[in-house]
DNA sequence: TCTGGGGTCCTAGGACCC
DNA sequence: TCTGGGGTCCTAGGACCC
């Protein structure tokens, strides 16, 4: 039997949960309906576009594209800054309402999930009235508009929900996937980026359609088996498996760009400091230990590129994976001036399953780790301005990263 | 004051083992 | 004494998503 799958989205998600933000505030306008984006510091080269409102759309905003573009397509644009903490609030609220009709809701980011509605069908009956009463419910109680498409398995829902908006539900069942979806460009398609599109033109395949009617064997030889997977998704063919239980992370990575271009490891340093105690805490979190620790880095061309190394034993020390941070650090050429950094843990597990080796003092391992247990509680508790790793004593870097 | 930050998955080459 | 081959792990980089 076929399954019906809905995908709700979130329009302008972070300009849409700031205006609701500021009227809350008392502010008067809703900047909804004004020139208004989204956006980071210019000034610590943070200054893209994270989402644009439909005004400011329409002068041509796209969102990633810089604030300096944005603002000479639309010279009367205002910048708000984001405020991830509040956006959790509305995706956690969000999430809330709508999973009272089921548990069977998939999160896919922090603006948009998936609904399973075959098992309740029953209960509230014909789907697209429902997602027309969801959506206005979600407006109703929560003040902001969403999306919904539906259609037989995740991809044709998610497909269905971008066709167009605002405030809008679309079907892409199955047997609409040659009329609604084909006529679209190869661009339009989920899972085709960029890059994949430009040769796919270059193919001469176009539409959707085009793709659709592909031979595999010959896409193969240029997409592997990005090809087939490609071929699949351009006939509507994707999975209805609605995974209600969030997995655990695989990797936990944090990188920063930095307010200017740098190219001694001196300077590095501290940031190396931050960015790795702010993985460890998040990985202590988790409950986790890491087991490969990776550096990144951008230069100045916009070049990036990244070492990475094994730990013996997978670790949730921050003294450890700083340890390992640096060395990494150490063996990178940073000459072309830095202007990002990252640090990321990767092959995450469950346990240590610590070896111990003849020459390791394992009692001094843990009564670090008891330390680091304590350390986390008490910032938690206090906030994190309380106890600093002597090393970010009066740095610039430990304020911007550990002052919460 | 011109280009963020969080992820996932895949590929390709080299090392190493049998 | 003229270059096997399969499997696995590790590393670096790329493409894509929001």
């Amino acid at each position: 039997m076929k399954k019906i799958i809905m995908h709700i989205d979130v329009n302008n998600a972070f300009l849409s949960w700031t205006a609701v933000l500021y009227l809350k505030k008392g502010f008067k306008t809703d900047i909804r309906r004004t020139y208004a984006v989204i956006g980071g510091d210019e000034k610590a080269r943070h200054g893209i576009v994270l989402a644009k409102s439909m005004p400011a759309k329409k002068r041509g905003v796209v969102t990633a594209e810089t604030l300096f573009q944005a603002k000479k397509k639309c010279p009367s644009l205002k910048i708000y800054p984001p405020d991830y903490n509040f956006y959790k609030k509305m995706s956690d609220s969000m999430l809330e309402l709508i999973r009272k009709y089921s548990p069977d809701v998939e999160q896919m980011s922090i603006d948009e999930c998936f609904l399973d509605y075959t098992p309740v069908k029953h209960l509230y009956g014909d789907e697209i009235k429902f997602a027309y009463k969801l959506k206005k419910e979600i407006y109703d109680t929560l003040g902001f508009t969403v999306n919904i498409g539906i259609g037989n398995n995740k991809l044709c829902a998610k497909m269905a929900s971008d066709f167009s908006k605002p405030y809008k539900v679309h079907t892409l069942f199955d047997d609409e996937v040659p009329v609604k979806m084909w006529p679209l460009l190869v661009d339009d398609l989920f899972g085709i980026g960029k890059k994949t599109a430009i040769k796919l033109h270059n193919l001469n395949i176009n539409t959707i359609y085009d793709l659709a009617h592909s031979d595999g064997n010959y896409l193969y030889k240029f997409f592997k088996n990005q090809a087939l997977d490609m071929i699949d998704r351009a006939n509507g063919i994707g999975s209805c498996e609605v995974i209600s239980e969030q997995e655990a992370p695989k990797g936990i990575g944090n990188e920063t760009t930095l307010s200017r271009n740098i190219s001694s490891k001196e300077e590095l340093e501290p940031y190396l400091m931050a960015l790795s105690e702010n993985v460890a805490i998040r990985l202590r979190k988790q409950k986790k230990y890491a087991s490969v620790v990776v550096v990144t880095l951008k230069d100045k061309f916009f070049r990036r590129f990244s070492h990475q190394k094994k730990l013996v034993n997978a670790t949730n020390l921050t003294e450890e994976i700083y340890k390992m941070a640096f060395d990494i650090l150490s063996e990178m050429n940073i000459d072309e001036g830095i202007r990002l950094i990252g640090v990321r843990l990767d092959k995450l597990s469950d346990t240590s399953s610590h070896q111990v080796s003849l020459f390791e003092d394992l009692k001094v391992r843990e009564d670090n780790s008891e330390l680091e247990k304590t350390v986390d509680e008490l910032k938690e508790k206090y906030g994190f301005k309380i106890i600093k790793k002597a090393s970010l004593m009066d740095s610039k870097v430990s304020k911007k990263y550990l002052n919460k």
